[in-house]
DNA sequence: TATTGTTATACTCTATAACTATA
DNA sequence: TATAGTTATAGAGTATAACAATA
């Protein structure tokens, strides 16, 4: 039988601030680090953050994509995207094409090791993702993700 | 009378991924970066930061509060809060008092400047917030903040 | 021994301006 | 002129290790 312990200490009881607390970007902000520090214990094996496992998704499922367009669907500006785009190059998950019409830009696909590498990583996902819904069930799922599509959409 | 555009533009259109947009985490990404853009709009005047505002708002409502506390409320290390309070002690919105029981500790205040801009700045964020929540009325603001809470509290 | 604040360091993400080579 | 990719740079957040002063 454990010792019976305090709930609640002075000392580990860590502040608040009701101003914070009744903010939802705030709450958002602490559910999103939770969140993210699990997927990066998820990823850790394979060396995927989440940008990268992101830049694999849309290629895969946009493949020949130019590193603009890339950038555009995730937010990422061009500039940004180089070293990314390298460090993938260089593991050999991706590859850049030259395009016949355009010797500017590159037409990005995924490696063999690459298809292998995001099917492994999106089967880790899904596990994560059950995670951190486990407190949820589907409809609240719907619920949220629609909230959150209504978010600042102002 | 605006000339008439095409509402869908195959090169503008960006790219997107089933398996991105079936993920939470990825969703929840999203929305938290277009609320920090207003977030960022709405307090660039008074050169608050995110971090900055939440620091101020802790210590506010926990006057005497140490660094090592503050950081634990904030999930921001010790290490990593020194140069934040050193940029609010340099602009005299906190004071730093000794403590006359350790000599190792600093009790953290808010000055009469920091009381200030706290308060302008606790304006401008219920005005951002009503903005990101325009497409959310109250009861589902309740929802979406049970939800968060939920989320990763495995 | 443990804790508070601190320094130093490194990595990641982000923002901006400017360049090159092509179009 | 405009666009694709690139380089360089600076700011901001985060993680870790180690230190001095104090408890």
């Amino acid at each position: 039988m454990p010792k019976a312990r305090r709930e609640v200490d002075p000392e580990e009881t860590a502040a608040t601030s009701p101003l914070l607390e009744g903010l939802v970007g705030y709450r958002l902000r602490r559910a999103m680090t939770r969140i993210f520090a699990d997927f990066h214990l998820t990823m850790t094996d394979l060396q995927l953050r989440p940008s990268l496992f992101a830049m694999l998704a849309i290629i895969r499922d946009n493949p020949g994509i130019n590193q603009t367009n890339l950038g555009r669907a995730l937010g990422i500006q061009r500039a940004n995207l180089v070293p990314l785009i390298g460090e993938l190059a260089a593991r050999e998950l991706i590859e850049r094409r030259t395009v016949p019409g355009d010797r500017r830009a590159f037409a990005l696909h995924l490696s063999l090791d690459g298809e292998r590498i995001l099917g492994d990583a999106a089967r880790r996902v899904q596990d994560h993702e059950k995670r951190i819904l486990s407190a949820i069930d589907l409809r609240e799922r719907a619920t949220l993700l629609s909230l959150l599509d209504k978010l600042g959409s102002a």
